[in-house]
Order: structure tokens, then C-alpha cells, then sequence
DNA sequence: CCACGATTTTTCCGACATGGAAACTTTGCC
DNA sequence: GGCAAAGTTTCCATGTCGGAAAAATCGTGG
């Protein structure tokens, strides 16, 4: 398997790798509109035409880091001991994975979460990839859960809150409105998810009824 | 409000629609193939460029009908009874809501759901579309709730719920591994993920533990 | 080490999509 | 009716996309 890494295979490797983040580098340093095919050649040193024989776009080029990364969410949730409830599983598995997925940079998440929020084409490549890393954690979800992705809804439902809890931090940390880290938020988001989040529940007939809803995701409640 | 819809306006408003609609019907029984600037203009009786002065790309257009009407699902929202718990509201409105705005004709889903399956730009069109309607959602709830749309994460994460829910729902029926009708299983997926979904829950202390994680949604259970 | 087949990269280029500009038509209003 | 504003059309310049074949590079067996 990883014998078949001759060096013609590396050299396409290291080609694309290359041009990905060259892709990256110039979107976060000037912008997308810096991106294009000649210049991401350029920097790499080959021609246009093989920028385009990798990536059918510049959108495409710019996420391939971390659709290629987004595998590292799927192996580590099959990863988990057998029997774990899903749930908990994504507990252990989401905060992590944000951070890995998106690069480890913080800067570089702003400037993603900046372009493609006012880029169209950036949004809807991002959206599509990860509808498919969804189809994929369905699949671990079905397997470990003794469910079948084909015929059971279950999963494909389960399947679609990494994604969510993921979209939706990211944008809210974005927007500067806390301090807390991606990876605590995606911790309180998923704990509140799993209870079926408190926000919005009727004031419990015990409870003298706190101002309905008022709980903030994304705060730790300490004194 | 409604009265500056002189016939300028209404003219406009119809032509519109007729392109949408041509572009739909066009989708629907010849393929996304055969759906380009001039064939819609041409059923439509414009140019080509009157087409590309209302829509960027096809997949607009043909979707047009689509995102208007998604606006009733966020209108019926705001308009369940103040101080009902989120998930109620979900409840009420997303099984109504998935035909409507959907279209009401299953037959034209299904030619989109396979049109999607292998077209990526639809795909890509119709997920941030989603999305926007999704930030829509998410300011109803935090106004319902008396939440901040711009300082908490809660309402975006619930704003996540009917959109994933609907996705995974259509995708499983369009497979049609079911007999159930979209509603149907609209009203049973809200149902379980409002209980936290019973799969991959640890078998319950209590219970006489059935095979764990076999529960398959979208199944009535009756004898 | 060479040579040949296979693969990748490059050059060249035609087909097509995109959207600006200006002429022309229709609508709103006096 | 007649003028200004808005919408539609024609024309076209520009840029993107990807096919085809030549050129360069790699793997392999003499």
C-alpha cells in the first residue's frame, strides 16, 4: 500500500500538496482574488495547465488541505472503542478534530471564515465537501451501531450534527464574541446537544422557572 | 408593501417565475443538461440575456422556486404561539413544510434529489441556499427564545436541526428503501432527535436491553 | 547505462460562459 | 402626448475550461 509510492506517485503527491498551499498561502495573505491559476503556478513553478489538471478550481485547491485532513474526524470515530454510544464518541472525538481539520491556525480559520462569507463559490465548495465526509461518518455510525446506512435514517441523522456543531462554531467564534477556544466550544455545543439542548425546553414544571431560554451556549456556567 | 406592484413590478415578478419555472420543467423532464440560458429563454420568449440578467447560473434559476418558498417555513416558525418550546415548533411545522417547499409533487423531488446526486453545482446551489435559510432560522429562534442571534451559540445550533433533518430525510427517501411518505418521516425524525436519538444510547439500565442501535427510523412502530 | 513504453507536463487553441455598453422598448407619471 | 426611469436586447470583449498532441520525465528490462 504505501509501497507503491514510487517516485513518480511522490512527485504527484508533493505536486499537489505544493499547489494547495500555495492556494492556501495566497488566499490568507492577500485574499482570493489573488488566487488563480497562473499565479498558484507561478509560485509552484508549473504551468497553469497543470494547476487546472489537479484542481478544477480555485475553490477546489484552496480546501483540498482540509477535505484530506477531514479523514483524520472519520478514522478517529472508528476508532473508538466498540460499543461506545455515539454520542460519546463525539464528545471525545469533535474537539479535537476542529482544530486538526481546519490547520491549527487560528488566523488562517478567520481568513477562511472571512472569504467565504462573502465568496459564494468558497462557501458552496466547503458545504459540499463536507456533505461528503457526512455520507462517510454515517457509515462508521451505521457500522459501530449494528444499523444499516442503507436502510435505516438513524445514522445519516446522527451523521449530521458533527458537521453542524462544526459549522456553527466556527462561525460564532469568528464573529469574536467570546473567548473561548474552537475546541471548548465544540465541547459545551456537543454536551448541550446530547441533552437536547436546554435552550428552548418549556421551564420545568419543578423549577421556579428561570427566564425562559436564556442560557448561553458556549459559556461555561462558573462563578 | 403590496402596493408597489404596479405592472412594472409585476411584469418583472413574472417573468421571473416563468424563467424558474421553464427552467424547473426543463430539469425535471430532460435533464440538467438540457437546461441552458437560451433553451429557458427560448420557452420563455426572452433572450438569453434577459436570463442572465435575472439569474447567474441555471442552477439558480431552476432552484428560484425552491428558495422563495422556503421563506414559509421560517414565517410559519415565527408564527407558532409565543413561549412554545422550540422543539414543538419543529414538530408542528417541518413535517407541512417539507412538501411545500419542496413543491408538492414527489415525482419532481426525486428528479432533483437525482439531478443533485451527480451534479455538483446543484448540490453546491441548493446547500447554500440551506444556509442562508438556516441564519434565518436561527434569528427566529433566538427571538422566541430571548436569545442574542449575535452573542449565543444555542440558536444556531438548534437553527441546524431542520435543515439536517430534511436533508437526510429526502436523501433516504429518494432511496427508496421506504414506503413511508416524506412527512411521515419528517415527523419521526424530529421525534427521535428531540429525544436525543435512541441510537447508540447505552441500553438503558432499566430496560430489558432490545439489540442495541437497531431502532430504524422512520419506521411507525405499529403492530 | 540505454532504450522503450507509460505517465505527466506543457503548449496551443477552439468552444463556451460571463457580463459591460449602448441602442431600443416599455412603463410610470405629469 | 411626452419625458424620465427601468427593463430588454444586440453586440462584443474578455476570461475560463478542457481537448489534443508534442515534449519531458519516470519505471523497467535488457
Amino acid at each position: 500500500m504505501t509501497s507503491d509510492v514510487g517516485l513518480r506517485e511522490r512527485k504527484k503527491r508533493a505536486t499537489r500538496a505544493a499547489l494547495s498551499h500555495a492556494a492556501w498561502s495566497l488566499m490568507v495573505e492577500q485574499g482570493i482574488d489573488a488566487v488563480t491559476a497562473e499565479s498558484v503556478a507561478a509560485t509552484v513553478d508549473v504551468s497553469p495547465r497543470t494547476f487546472r489538471n489537479y484542481f478544477a478550481s480555485r475553490e477546489e485547491a484552496i480546501l483540498d488541505g482540509i477535505v484530506q485532513r477531514s479523514s483524520w474526524l472519520v478514522e478517529a470515530l472508528r476508532a473508538r472503542p466498540a460499543g461506545e454510544p455515539v454520542w460519546d464518541s463525539f464528545a471525545h472525538v469533535l474537539p479535537d478534530a476542529i482544530m486538526r481539520v481546519l490547520g491549527e491556525r487560528e488566523d488562517d480559520v478567520l481568513a477562511l471564515v472571512r472569504v467565504s462569507a462573502e465568496n459564494p463559490a468558497m462557501l458552496a465548495r466547503q458545504l459540499t465537501a463536507f456533505a461528503r465526509v457526512e455520507r462517510l461518518i454515517a457509515e462508521v455510525i451505521a457500522e459501530r451501531t449494528g444499523a444499516d446506512v442503507e436502510r435505516d435514517l438513524a445514522p445519516h441523522l446522527l451523521a449530521a450534527v458533527p458537521g453542524a456543531t462544526m459549522r456553527a462554531v466556527v462561525t460564532f467564534w469568528a464573529d469574536g464574541a467570546t473567548d473561548a477556544t474552537l475546541p471548548d466550544l465544540v465541547r459545551t455545543s456537543v454536551a448541550q446537544l446530547r441533552e437536547g439542548l436546554p435552550l428552548g425546553h418549556p421551564p420545568s414544571e419543578a423549577s421556579p422557572a428561570p427566564p425562559a431560554g436564556r442560557q448561553r451556549a458556549g459559556e461555561s456556567s462558573r462563578p
